[in-house]
DNA sequence: CCACAAGGGTTGCGGCAGCATTGCGGAGCT
DNA sequence: AGCTCCGCAATGCTGCCGCAACCCTTGTGG
């Protein structure tokens, strides 16, 4: 569990920091709300808490920003801004929830509790073939719902060959796909992979075949 | 939209009733929880307003009642009980939102909306794996009903898995779970984790395997 | 129909990156 | 002070993956 505070007292947001971590919940702190929204791009949290008067604006003119990148992630505001116009204000901009200063940790806790009760239901991105579903971030594959582990470098060319299923996809591209530009390749280890990828999906009656298209590249078929 | 009341108070169910159909709100009303019960076996609610102190009981009461049935119906809890402590025992026994007594009808309508914004999902407060349930929010392990109590890290670690058993979970997504982004690590105090966790699963016999994915991350799985 | 070449397929092997395990010591809590 | 947690580092091990040798397939020209 993991999530982001942007908070302009260094005291509180220390103890907090600590408090939270006794709940076994992992805090990045940050003052600032440009610094927010570049943490928020590079990390999935389950919750926010946002403080109001901040040292670059407003508190609140986050949830909007955070919204249009399409995460949905429950924030709660913390502040000492704690007028029930106000409180309106904050929640109906997008917070989930609005507690005002100062406050029990232990309701923090449980109004935390309380909003992450209900998952946000992020669609994961999946790609499909046969009876194979790959997620590509995840780096997962399943057959029927049952896992299939296969080495990272099979597993890369995997997606590639999925992501254009039926289609020719280059020997070229495939390279690309599994090696960075710093690794060269002196031999057919791309064809050794496709080999062992190939012999894989047939033990695990995957429903897709792997053909080769002479001299340009390969390509994927479901049965 | 429509709502369920519960609430002794006449004048105020009254009074509300009226406020919330001026926002296009259908409100039934009923002043006793064994109706209400019987109401939301045969009417599907968005919401549901719960006072606590009602002729035949505490409120509190209907809410484990009405998620036994399978229902998450969001309810937000209107009460004069309006301590911390009080609050947090609304919230924790599943209650959406907690609302002290009095309060302005447009704070409860920013409330309802926060609440509604939400797609209702069953609430899933624990993490089920093997004979493990976990208690993320309450840091509690428990297998077969005794409890297991780890270190926090090593929790960590557990859940982050659990919460996505049967599937891959990279390796940087359970640093991420672990450490928050000032906590640099220099070594392999995760694989360190992994394999005390390992063992004291094994020790109680928890029914989970803890599997690794060369050059990706784990895989949790059961028995 | 055969010969030949070139691209592709398969497989064993060895190096090494990544992982497992464990003891140690410092830090924090009671 | 005694305890546990936890990061660190040393050690041994596993299995991925690049390599290369060899075989198979396809296509072309005579």
């Amino acid at each position: 569990m993991r999530i982001l505070l942007i908070e302009d007292e260094r005291e509180l947001a220390e103890a907090l920091s600590v408090a939270l971590g006794k709940h076994g919940i992992v805090t990045d702190h940050t003052m600032h709300l440009a610094d927010a929204v570049e943490l928020t791009r590079q990390n999935l949290y389950d919750a926010i808490l946002l403080d109001r008067r901040l040292p670059d604006g407003e508190g609140l003119s986050f949830i909007p920003e955070l919204r249009r990148t399409g995460k949905d992630t429950p924030i709660i505001v913390l502040t000492a801004l704690n007028e029930p116009r106000q409180r309106v204000e904050g929640l109906d901009l997008g917070a989930d929830d609005y507690l005002g200063k100062p406050f029990l940790v232990e309701e923090l806790m449980a109004r935390l509790r309380a909003v992450l009760r209900r998952p946000p239901s992020l669609a994961e991105l999946k790609i499909m073939a046969g009876r194979l579903v790959i997620d590509p971030l995840h780096l997962s594959v399943t057959v029927d719902a049952t896992p299939l582990d296969l080495p990272r470098r099979e597993l890369l060319v995997l997606s590639a060959l999925a992501r254009r299923k039926e289609k020719t996809v280059l020997r070229s591209t495939l390279e690309a796909a599994v090696y960075n530009y710093e690794e060269e390749i002196q031999s057919n280890a791309l064809d050794a992979h496709i080999s062992r990828l190939r012999k894989r999906l047939i033990d695990a009656s995957a429903g897709v075949t792997i053909h080769n298209i002479r001299g340009v590249g390969y390509l994927m078929k479901e049965e």
